[in-house]
DNA sequence: TCGTTTCAGCAACCCTTGTCACAAGCGCTG
DNA sequence: CAGCGCTTGTGACAAGGGTTGCTGAAACGA
């Protein structure tokens, strides 16, 4: 990320060798339009149309679902490496975002055009292998998120939520507020408050203003 | 499903007419194994390998997601001219299913072999781009799933799933107990009759023993 | 026909989660 | 420094749903 910005198309090469063939890679260098956006960027929202496909280089994307009063749900993260899968519906009929997307670190990104993409679905197998392989992914990781609301209490679903954070932005000290847990979680500030409480006093954490120190996960 | 079994390839020539080119629907007609399955079949489980992937002609099916004790939680249901993408599994790493699926009627199948399935993807794209298809689809059912659990409280619940069911049997009469609709919806049958009763009241449906009578949906 | 099993109704109780109200602390800005 | 907004802590309470235990009725099988 610090590196000059031509040295983008190194990170390209080094991210998916061994995924994409050669002419393939070519191409993405050619048509993808690199970027790099700061944390907190919305990128896509419900209800817009879907015109690119992004290819994350590095850093992360939460994945959100809005209900109809807005409210908002955590469904999952994207890493480095990761597509947006649901991105690919332009292939499809559905042309509109059914979901939200906001970067959760400073990232950076391939943006391919939608076109290309359909393109390389029948010039390319290795592409075509990885929209697949993507789909699949995308859909454990929502049968994951299905697990937790289905079969999981608050606090359990809490703790996870917190691992996975740390796990996201590598480091154990997640600068956040209870507000923005309670988002996610989709839930109210005062309980996560209290769950957070709890976990404390259990040793598993220690709280700050504006920041959650995990001790352990 | 009553006409002589023959007959089946003249019903995957109308189901799929328009979706797969004539040189992709003659290998299906030569490679697809025909079945007809009845109701309460198990036709896939959590852990077993995916061999094959099924195409659904006729009839219902429940896609259910199971926690680590064994509780079950409907997904969706699959309906005639959809297949079951996470079968598709087999075409990437994961080789296991993730979910179980029952038949909800007597099912007329097209069973097809996963290694006929991965070849058409380069060979037919009327093939890889229905593939897609059902990923997408898939995937959108699954946010339902994840909007009624996070959304909805358990009134709302019921009613959308009596009326899906409703939609699947073309029957108002639901012929199930209410354990069942317990299972389905990852509640209690105590729960279920006090709501069931209280819809009654309502006058939204009549009850009856091993039988919920819809008036409206 | 009789005993057994399955299904549904009902009441009482409890736990988890959500809501409301309020207070206190931090940090920013005028 | 005074004032304000944002964040967090806390207690009391309400509501939704899950649990238990028991009952009677319907279906079923010998």
């Amino acid at each position: 990320m610090n590196a000059p910005s031509s040295s983008w198309k190194a990170d390209v090469a080094e991210r998916f060798d061994g995924i994409f063939d050669s002419a393939l890679m070519d191409e993405l260098l050619t048509c993808g339009e690199h970027m790099v956006v700061p944390a907190g960027t919305m990128l896509m929202d419900v209800g817009q149309p879907m015109t690119c496909i992004p290819l994350l280089l590095d850093g992360a994307i939460k994945i959100m679902r809005l209900d109809n009063e807005g409210e908002e749900m955590l469904l999952y993260f994207l890493e480095s490496g990761d597509s947006c899968a649901l991105s690919m519906g332009s292939y499809m009929g559905s042309m509109n975002s059914s979901i939200r997307a906001i970067t959760e670190k400073d990232t950076s990104l391939l943006m391919i055009n939608a076109d290309d993409g359909v393109r390389w679905m029948k010039e390319h197998e290795s592409w075509s292998s990885f929209v697949l392989r993507s789909y699949q992914m995308r859909l454990e990781e929502m049968l994951e998120a299905i697990d937790s609301l289905a079969f999981m209490d608050l606090p359990t679903r809490l703790q996870r939520y917190l691992s996975d954070k740390v796990k996201v932005q590598g480091d154990l000290t997640l600068h956040t507020t209870h507000q923005e847990i309670a988002n996610d979680l989709h839930t109210s500030r005062v309980v996560v408050s209290r769950l957070l409480k709890r976990l404390e006093h259990e040793g598993l954490l220690s709280l700050h203003r504006n920041a959650v120190e995990m001790k352990q996960f």
